[in-house]
DNA sequence: CCGGTCCTACCGGCCTGACCACATATTGGG
DNA sequence: CCCAATATGTGGTCAGGCCGGTAGGACCGG
């Protein structure tokens, strides 16, 4: 399997039309000439613009809502997504283990409070307190839904504060898959309250605005979820 | 296992055909009626199995392209990828930046490099040896192409021995984003050495099956690369 | 018998031009 | 003034055709 030097130069395969035009298209939402919700010009106009047929810029359109770039709506138009909803429509084809979600999880969410610790200002800051303050909350009433959504809110945050858009999405698919993975967590009270201690701990470290100090407690706290969950890590 | 969601509120689109061809022929991959590496029959064959246009059947191919299921080659046919196989660069949302990219690697590679100090035996690691002295060769002989294509191997070697299909997945699509916004690396001799030293450090964390250890270096690697190709960190 | 060239069937890539279903804007009648 | 019939625009789909590249067999010269 090791053959990585049988790999010689990839033969540049002749630039095939549609996967251009995806990228030309791709490019304009990216760098903001097409703006999210904006709707894109008809098919017949794009495929007369690009000097391509109707069929080729379809297929071109097509891969970009394969990817959720772009959504088709029959008869309104293809319309640019919203970069920051959801975007991990892609799919693993192979299965996951839990245990690969949690390592995936600590590399990514790890690498996200650290970076969150350095970019985060005082209104996030308060925002994820409240969040932290929620889970306390619904440990109190003994509300495992309530708390399980700020829970995930949470993370969502640090996430969205580091502001990476690779590991953005790189998050959501984990967190997709785990979903998909998941099975119910134990409810001893006395878990349930680590896990608080941990959020803390983690909210600590980002007002304390210290990377490293994020980066492992977000570890830690993943690394207990993890075995709370009955997965070894 | 379809709708679970069936429910929604949502009005249910009418079932578009290059959408349904595609889900059947994922299932069809997906429970292993079309083998790894297997050759899809022709295109017009399927659309008219089917009873689809070609058009459409090409559409939906090309969705499978798009998600890195099958692989088309010109000439030849489709062929179902190897799970293992990479991921094109669409699957990111708007533009990536450098920085992005690097962080990314930091976290991935990281963990990367941890785990496959738990997990690396003895062959591996002799694998692993080798592409270090090839790295170092290259340096010898001046030869930048053979020292970046031993590097990229060093690189993904780590990856695959960590184990984790998931960060190995995430990895590659971060490696081609990599390679799309790559500036050309500086080419000074003591720098080049640089990298070799760093390299020769992980292998020495691996060997030492320390995961710590691997995980710094690998940042450190990484952090230095960055840095050597101009991209703050 | 061997090795080359040529031919042909097959494959994907792409195009043209048309028709359908649906959503909306326009318009005309009650 | 309101509401329905219609015109227009959009995506969805189709049929058929041409192009270029690939592979494998037939053919021919050595």
């Amino acid at each position: 399997m090791p053959e990585i030097f049988a790999a010689q130069p990839y033969r540049q395969r002749a630039a095939q039309i549609p996967q251009t035009v995806a990228a030309r298209l791709q490019q304009a939402i990216g760098d903001g000439s097409l703006a999210v919700g904006a709707k894109l010009p008809s098919q017949r106009q794009l495929s007369d613009q690009f000097g391509v047929s109707r069929a080729s810029l379809r297929e071109a359109v097509s891969m970009l809502a394969t990817l959720g770039l772009v959504d088709i709506r029959p008869g309104l138009g293809v319309f640019v997504t919203d970069p920051a909803g959801r975007a991990p429509l892609w799919r693993f084809s192979h299965a996951a283990s839990a245990r690969d979600v949690y390592e995936a999880r600590l590399a990514l969410e790890g690498a996200a409070a650290a970076l969150a610790a350095g970019r985060i200002d005082d209104l996030a800051l308060g925002q994820v307190a409240r969040l932290v303050d929620d889970i306390a909350c619904g440990l109190e009433l003994s509300d495992l839904v309530a708390m399980s959504v700020a829970d995930a809110a949470f993370h969502d945050a640090i996430v969205a504060i580091a502001g990476n858009p690779l590991i953005g999405s790189m998050y959501r698919s984990a967190r997709e898959l785990m979903m998909a993975t998941q099975r119910a967590p134990m409810a001893t009270r006395e878990r349930l309250a680590e896990t608080v201690a941990e959020h803390r701990t983690i909210l600590e470290a980002l007002q304390r605005r210290d990377p490293g100090l994020a980066d492992a407690a977000m570890q830690r706290h993943i690394r207990r979820s993890a075995h709370r969950l009955g997965i070894p890590l």
